[in-house]
DNA sequence: CAGTATCCTTGAAGATACTG
DNA sequence: CAGTATCTTCAAGGATACTG
C-alpha cells in the first residue's frame, strides 16, 4: 500500500492544508483574482481609479477585495501628497507567493491555449 | 510621460487580455481552486470521492467544477474497469499553466508566512 | 479622486434524496 | 462509487447616491 498519498500528506500537513485551504477560499471572491493581476502587471504601485479600471470591479467590490487583501497583509496603501491627493496600492514581499500565479495566468493568456477552434 | 504602462499594455493586448479576464472568472467559482490545488497534490488523478473530499466540496458543486473544468480542456475524465467502476480525473498538458499556481499555493501553506500571531 | 453607505437582487452554493 | 435532480436559502455582488 503506497497508495493514499493524499490524503496521507493532509493528515500530517493539516497546519498547511488549513492555512491553504484559507488563502484559496478568499482568493476565490469575486475580481479578487482581477485586481490581484491589475496589481501584478501594474509596475510599482497602482491607484484606486486605475485597479477600478483594469479589473473591472465595481467600487464597492474594489473597496471589498482591498480591505481583505490588507488584512491578510497581502497588500499595502500608500497615501500620496500630491494634487490632487491619490492613493497608491502595492503588493508587500508576501508578493512573492503570487507571484507564480500571475505570471502562469500572463503566460495563459500571451500563448494561446487554443481549447476551443 | 512613460507612466501609463498597464493601460497601455491592455490596449495592445486586449484579446490576451480577454482570455485571462475569462480564466479568471472561472476560477473564481467556489471550490474551484480547492479542486485544482487536490488534483495537483495527487499522483496520476484522483477519483471522485476523494476529490470530494479534499476540497471538502458538496457533490453538486464538485460535478459542477469538473464539468466546467473538462469543457475548458484542463482536466479529463478517465473511467476504470475495476471492480468496483471508478472514475478518475486527471490534468491535460494545459496544466502547464496552472501548475506554478499550485506550487505556489503548497509553498505559501508550507512556509507559513506570519501575516499574524 | 477615493472611497462609503444602502438596498436590492440574484446567482450560486449546498442539503437532501434518488439512480445506474 | 459516481453522479444527477430539485429546492431553498443566503451571502455577496453590483447599482445608485452621496461624501471628504
Amino acid at each position: 500500500m503506497g497508495e493514499p498519498t493524499l490524503a496521507e500528506w493532509e493528515a500530517k500537513n493539516e497546519i498547511a492544508f488549513q492555512r491553504i485551504q484559507e488563502l484559496l477560499r478568499v482568493l476565490s471572491k469575486s475580481k479578487m483574482l482581477h485586481v490581484l493581476y491589475a496589481l501584478g502587471m501594474g509596475k510599482g504601485g497602482l491607484r484606486f481609479s486605475e485597479l477600478k479600471k483594469s479589473s473591472l470591479a465595481d467600487s464597492t467590490t474594489l473597496t471589498r477585495r482591498l480591505t481583505e487583501l490588507e488584512e491578510i497583509g497581502m497588500i499595502a496603501r500608500k497615501e500620496l501628497s500630491t494634487t490632487p491627493p491619490a492613493v497608491e496600492y502595492h503588493f508587500t514581499e508576501s508578493y512573492d507567493i503570487l507571484k507564480p500565479i500571475l505570471e502562469g495566468l500572463l503566460h495563459y493568456g500571451l500563448e494561446g491555449v487554443n481549447t476551443q477552434s
